[in-house]
DNA sequence: GCATATATCTTGGCAGTGTCAAGATTGGGG
DNA sequence: CCCCAATCTTGACACTGCCAAGATATATGC
């Protein structure tokens, strides 16, 4: 009935994928779902993806290759910053990025994915921290926040970053905060992140 | 075979709900095993709970109350404070709460939980951020970061203590940044939050 | 060109899940 | 004492991820 060799079926079922969880979370995700989308049979996945957690494990780990590189050409489009200024930029491009790729944050951002999850992500999530940890380093150099050892300062850039993008995204939360993201709100964000009293704001 | 009138059901399924996320998430959180480790038929828990999402959506109700008064209680001690300690001190019990409550932070931190809520967690988070945003308005009348509004600064403060918790929380990102969270890590964190140039560190 | 080998997909089935309907049991109030 | 409302059981349904066995299509070797 359904036609044989679907070509690239893989690339597909991880496009559907995200689809669906766009319109429907990640608990709104079946691979049963996506077959007969797909126009294939209910076990067709499974012959791409060991499981459904190692499916969504592919995804995290695109997601954070894509954010690294996201952020790596937006500095890379302003060479003469310093290193806080670049600290600065790095935040707002994760959280503009969050903001616009809401069902991929979603998944990354999932307590249950981090339970299942393998050496791929760990390595693509290790980029992600070490990009950022540069960036740390030499504002650090330049008088950033003396007070707190790298390690401190890398902990409170990334979660902060991440739980700002995580409360604009949620539906609930930026409800109950009352809030409009505007793009202007990005450089107050990232601005109040990274305190702009040290140097030129960039 | 299962005797009836279990006494007390409704508050020993939310219990082993609670125990069962521990241990595996709330992705392995399952009603009917509930049942069976509570010795009832498969159905009982749900004459007490609409469905699994209403089960979810009362625990992440209840989580917020309890972090809410846990941080009352906390500025209840310090009476003398201004706006800005305060602001500081809800920053580190929040995340100090999050990490010794892993399994309901990860409850009211799912993507997919807040899609499916209801009015009561609505009220709940909504007296968090209450709480919050008062702290806030009185360190902005002393002087605290008068640059942006209160609005952002809400969406920075409840985002970075959020955010923050979850990266502590989290296995496979605490293992990236390689940190093990001290206790004075927690006061670190929240003096980077809140700064402390201003004034004295509380 | 043809047979074989490998990758890809289908079919069928299993155990587990949440949810519903209908009936059984219990305890308390009239 | 009896009935009623609350509570729980039983049985069933549709759905899920996953696995094994077989079918089909593409690629490879001769």
């Amino acid at each position: 009935m359904a036609k044989y060799h679907h070509g690239n079926l893989r690339q597909e079922v991880l496009d559907c994928a995200i689809e669906m969880i766009t319109e429907s979370g990640v608990e709104g995700l079946s691979l049963r779902k996506v077959a007969k989308e797909l126009g294939v049979s209910h076990a067709a996945p499974g012959h791409h993806f060991k499981s459904k957690a190692d499916l969504l494990a592919v995804i995290v780990r695109e997601s954070y290759d894509l954010l690294t590189s996201t952020m790596l050409e937006e500095v890379a489009q302003h060479p003469d910053a310093n290193g806080t200024q670049r600290l600065r930029m790095m935040g707002r491009t994760c959280m503009r990025w969050a903001v616009s790729n809401k069902a991929r944050f979603s998944v990354m951002t999932n307590p249950d994915v981090s339970r299942f999850t393998e050496d791929a992500v760990r390595a693509a999530l290790s980029e992600f921290v070490g990009v950022v940890a540069e960036a740390i380093g030499e504002a650090k150099e330049e008088g950033f926040y003396p007070q707190a050892s790298v390690a401190v300062l890398l902990v409170y850039a990334i979660g902060a970053a991440n739980g700002i993008a995580t409360v604009l995204t949620d539906d609930l939360m930026s409800a109950a905060l009352g809030v409009d993201v505007g793009e202007e709100a990005f450089d107050q964000l990232a601005n109040l992140i990274v305190d702009t009293r040290d140097d030129t704001a960039g």
